[in-house]
DNA sequence: AATCCCATAATGATGCATCAAATATCAAAA
DNA sequence: TTTTGATATTTGATGCATCATTATGGGATT
């Protein structure tokens, strides 16, 4: 009868976390986040070291960004976070554009006010980190503020396939500082995205989260020209 | 000097595929052919026991697969090919056109005469598949078909999107025998293709490649339909 | 008849040893 | 100085034992 009780109540408690996760999580957080330099190799035995594990879950870590393509093969036994090239960027982004076009297309059918709510709360918070010019929070913010809106889409594969698309940009995305800390392009799409998203006009919110896409490839761009 | 003797004369000797390879390799076989029942429960020690390897590589391989989202995690410890549902069929119908209409438009950038005559090719034996009803067959070259198209697109990454879409329809499609092997409605949509790859025209080839997947996606909702 | 409880078996995660293969090192040769 | 080749070291893959957790089945209870 409890069964019955609870059901659509609560939810299943998450699944504790194994190390394996924890281990895929943080090596995740130190890709994403920039504090490894591309092209330097990545061995099971010193992330264990490094994270304090066994070769086990530090393998399975690896293994899962390998095929994830946030790192990448670069030989037999070479393991490397791989370097944003142009053409990879312009792959990304094409496909960027046509995924999370979509997502946010769809994301006017399942929006409620209090998402609204949420998104202009964090729209101030990046206001703040902009001023503050603390990219690290902006960044955060504004990775929130898009899969707010993604996850609107109601299509939880869609979803997972845009994070891995993150993952390849994201590393590169940090080396933007301080470009990203005091470029203020980004506010006028996600103003029209909320705009959208109240009309519940979903080709709005499409071209509005497309032209953040495009303004961030620009910057891109402009970076791996500098960087050679 | 030897370098320079043997540089462009020689390919490098594929890597040797690991057994974890091996054994993700034909556990996917086993899963798109539709060997396996859906909602059936996968075990590490029954994969290898089945596969005759230890319980490494057969872990790796529902991993990747898991990773990947053709098998699924139905409990803490069950694991099973998900059954195809009506909105993960919206969803996956809905990303499919969004990638495959994206390398379809690009793939008359690179495409070769060699291309299209191997596509000639590729049609004849499904026509011929479609006469002895083969069903198997036609299945075979209809991904063959469609991925030496998307290969065209020059974009690694998104065809390995793609493949990991189909991966996941792949398993219901072989429940649409005979329907499969007696519409000939695909055949249109290939020889639109076609004649798009030689007028380099992307837009028909997208338009084209839409209309096989719309076509499919009708016979998939029908079978699901008529599966409850 | 349906539900609950508990003992038992099964299972995934983890750690670790081993081995073949690849890389790094370095001295000898060109 | 550069190249070559032998040697030592490192590395990923694999197999397997162990352990805590979970699934399962059957009997007891309602």
């Amino acid at each position: 009868m409890s069964e019955r009780l609870l059901a659509g109540v609560v939810t299943p408690i998450a699944r504790q976390s194994y190390l394996g996760e924890l281990t895929y999580e943080r090596l995740k957080e130190i890709i994403v986040s920039g504090a490894f330099p591309p092209n330097e190799k990545l061995t099971v035995r010193s992330v264990a070291a490094a994270l304090g594990v066994s070769t086990t879950p530090a393998r399975d870590a690896i293994n899962r960004l390998l095929s994830e393509g946030a790192l990448i093969n670069e030989g037999p036994k070479t393991v490397v976070l791989p370097s944003l090239t142009f053409e990879a960027l312009d792959e990304i982004t094409a496909t960027r554009l046509a995924l999370e076009g979509l997502a946010a297309e769809r994301s006017v059918l399942a929006v409620a006010p209090a998402d609204i709510a949420v998104l202009e709360q964090m729209q101030v918070a990046i206001n703040a980190g902009l001023d503050a010019a603390d990219y690290r929070e902006v960044l955060k913010v504004n990775r929130e503020f898009h899969f707010l809106i993604y996850r609107m889409s109601g299509w939880p594969r869609l979803v997972a396939m845009i994070e891995s698309l993150w993952l390849r940009v994201g590393p590169s995305f940090n080396e933007l500082y301080p470009d990203f800390a005091t470029n203020r392009r980004g506010v006028a799409n996600h103003l029209l995205a909320m705009q959208g998203l109240r009309a519940k006009d979903g080709a709005k919110v499409r071209s509005a989260m497309e032209q953040d896409i495009r303004d961030g490839y620009v910057r891109l761009k402009n970076m791996i020209r500098a960087r050679r």
